[in-house]
This record gives C-alpha cells, sequence and structure tokens, in this order.
DNA sequence: AATTGTATTAAACACGTGTTTAAATTCAAA
DNA sequence: TTTGAATTTAAACACGTGTTTAATACAATT
C-alpha cells in the first residue's frame, strides 16, 4: 500500500493532530489511523510517543515562521512602520488560520504548557522574534529608558496578542457572537493593539525626557 | 475516624487537587486518598467526577472574590484611583499564592478551557467584574468613546494580567530567574501595567477630544 | 536459490482510569 | 433486641492508553 515513507507519512498527519488535542489527548492509535498505518509504527520509527511529538516541533517551527514572515526592511524604515509590522506579524501567527496555521497553534501549546521542547522553542524562535521588537523599541525609546522597561512593554504587547488566542471562548462569551464579529476581527484586533500599545510606549519617552530636564516622574502627567 | 461529613471532606480536599492538576489529569483516586475516604464515595455522594467538579467550582467562586475584594469608594474617590485599585485587584486575584489561591487558580483554567461551568462564572462573577471597570472607563472617556473602544481596552488590561499567569514559565525561560526576580515580582507588574494602560486610555480620550474639535484622527498625534 | 535484514501486521500486554457491585458495617429508630 | 435504611468497604468491571511481541512479507544481497 503505503506509497512513500511511513515516517514522513506520520510526521505529516501528527502535527495537526498534536495541535488539535495537545499531546496528552492525543492518541496514538488516532494519528496511526489517519496516517494509514500500523498501531506499531510510531515506537518503530520514532521510539515512542514523545519522540514522535518533538520532531513535529522541529518542523512546526520553521513552517510557522515562514507562513507569516516578517517584511523586509531598509536603513530608512521608520521604527513606529517597524513595529507596526512586528505586531501584525505577531498576531498573524497566533490568530492566524488556515492551511499551515496547525504549526503556530502547536507552539502556542507549548508556551502554556511547555515540554522540553520549549527551550529550543525559547532559544531559536522566541528570543531572536523578541530581540527584534527590542531593537525597534530602543529606536524608538532611546537609551535613557531601562533595558527592562522594553522587555515590559514587548510582554504588554505579546500578552494582548496571546489574550485573544487563549482566551478567545471567553471573549466570544462575553460579548456575544455579533458584537464579537462586529468589532473583533483581526485586523481591528490588530488596529487596536497597535494604538494602544504605541501610545503607552510613546508616553513612556516622554517620561524618560521630562525626567531629565526636570525632575518630575509619575502617571499624572498627560 | 470521618469526625465529619465524607461530603464535605471531599468538597474541601478537591479544590486543590483540580486547581493543580486540571480536571482531567486530577484522579479521583487521589482525591479519595487525600480526603481519607473510599474511591466509591465520589459516585455515592455526588453521583460522578464531574458533578463534583462543578461542585467545586460553585464553591471556588466566592472563595477567589472574598480573597482579593475591592476596596470600598465613595463618590469623590477619582476614577484613575478606581482603576488602579480595579487592576490591584484582577492582579492579586490571578496572580496571587497562598491560603485560598486554589480557587483563583482553578477559575483560570476555566477561562482557558471552558467546560459547563464557565457560563456560570461568566454570568456571576466576570461580566459584573467587568461591568465595573467599564463603568470607570466611561468616567475617564467620557461618551465620545465608542462602547466597543472601552471593551477593547478593559480586554489588554486583562491580557497583560493574564499572560504573568498562563505564561509565567516562559517569562523565566525567557528572563532567566535572576531578571525576574529583580523587575518582574507582583508590585512592578502591577505599576507597569497601571502605567502603560492608563497612558494608552488617555491618550485614546485626547484622539476622540481632538477629532471634536478638528477631524484630524490616528496614532502619530502625541 | 538461499539468506539476511528491514518493514508490516494483528494480537496481546501492562497499566491507569472512572465506575459499579455486592457484601459488610454502622447506627439510629421501632 | 430487632429492624432496616444509610454508609462504608474491598473487589472487580469496562474501557482506553502507550507499548511490546512474535509472526509474516518482502526486497536486497550473497
Amino acid at each position: 500500500m503505503s506509497t512513500i515513507n511511513v515516517r514522513e507519512k506520520l510526521l505529516e498527519v501528527a502535527g495537526p493532530v498534536f495541535s488539535e488535542k495537545g499531546f496528552e489527548k492525543a492518541t496514538v492509535r488516532e494519528i496511526c489511523q489517519k496516517a494509514d498505518v500500523n498501531v506499531a509504527s510510531v515506537n518503530y520509527y520514532f521510539g515512542d510517543k514523545e519522540q514522535l511529538y518533538l520532531e513535529v516541533i522541529c518542523l512546526a517551527k520553521p513552517m510557522g515562521v515562514s507562513r507569516a514572515p516578517l517584511p523586509e526592511w531598509n536603513e530608512h524604515t521608520p521604527p513606529e512602520q517597524k513595529l507596526e509590522d512586528w505586531v501584525i506579524t505577531l498576531v498573524r501567527r497566533m490568530l492566524g488560520t488556515g492551511e499551515l496555521s496547525w504549526s503556530n497553534h502547536l507552539i502556542m501549546r507549548e508556551v502554556l504548557r511547555p515540554t522540553r521542547a520549549c527551550d529550543h522553542l525559547v532559544q531559536e524562535l522566541f528570543r531572536p522574534f523578541v530581540n527584534i521588537a527590542d531593537k525597534i523599541l530602543l529606536e524608538i525609546l532611546g537609551d535613557e529608558v531601562p533595558d527592562y522597561r522594553r522587555m515590559q512593554c514587548i510582554f504588554s504587547i505579546a500578552a494582548q496578542c496571546q489574550f485573544y488566542r487563549v482566551s478567545g471562548s471567553l471573549v466570544t462569551l462575553m460579548l456575544g457572537e455579533e458584537e464579537q464579529k462586529t468589532h473583533y476581527n483581526t485586523e481591528q484586533i490588530i488596529e487596536h493593539i497597535l494604538q494602544f500599545s504605541l501610545s503607552a510606549i510613546k508616553n513612556l519617552k516622554h517620561e524618560y525626557l521630562s525626567s531629565e530636564m526636570e525632575s518630575s516622574s509619575s502617571l499624572n502627567q498627560i
């Protein structure tokens, strides 16, 4: 029967299953059934279920990136434009639906309940991506703003993106499906996150600018 | 042995177990063992595991609220103060540790993977709490800002709080434990979320104020 | 053609789960 | 003391899980 490699067929089929059910609730039997191979194949080719999972994660990483890549920038691209691109990319990766979206869903699962694979993702995927945002914020904020403040801002942006992925069902319960479809499609979410975050960041810059000239510092200065 | 009601003992013990392991991974055997009762007791007193879970959720709701209540306000309390109290309360409920923290952890689980119990929580807990924030934002923003904009801001605040609960282990992996303990204790997280969000909200107000007088509207107006 | 090693298969294994059963026990009311 | 319902108990049940096994098929090699 099997025209091609059973091993590849398993890797191909396991991704969406792990993504939808998670590692624990996904069953070897379901994966093998969908791959049209025998139940023992997973253990024969991968040793055990977890090894298969780890290899799937490693495949998911480049897939997720290529599905929603960052645009090209040149030296004249303003940092606000870069930040917008970065946020759009992050939202697309987190909320995206369609063809290869299982890869990003799977990566999201790792964030929420890290397994051994998460270290790898942090080093190879998250940290580089965060570093890009950090450089952008450095351009916007200047180096008077301390490092940890930039990271807090990046976390705040990522948090908002993650919220709509993780708590999507809660949002539906809170708003009703009508309101949600009216004001909470992906583009509107991106626009809000961008405006909300960018104004907060700009204000942070002003806070440190003014604290250089005079010595005021607080929230009540808009 | 059992000095008191077996039923109550089960309810008391099941809370922390469900909170730590989640509904699926928590086992009836562990609960009964910790309660010092026979394995069959859960089915005898509650019918099945899920009924026990639902009753535990109902107990968790008032516990979580009483553990971190909102302070009293009077008619002279400024809305910025109220918002600060609201955020502090939300962070305390989400990130709190200690005695009764299992109840809020359990409620967080419902948000991330809603069961039938979530409808109840939304109606009795989340919506009233969000409505409070909505009124505060109405005070700050005025009614020129459309309703859905206020809700987006509330989601952005809640998102930041949720992030540090849900992705705490990711934050640790990204920062290293040193940096995390230096700049990411609960008080500093609260301060950042407050400053970040309040400046974004104030800016939103200014945007709508200026769009009443002139017709400009955009992000680049700080 | 015989042999060797890889690949595939159906079956069974070992274990943990929620649940049920039926007997034993308790304990208060008659 | 007897009765009978409520409770507690140990054991087993039914099912799903990942994994292993031993037999078989098949192609490549000698």
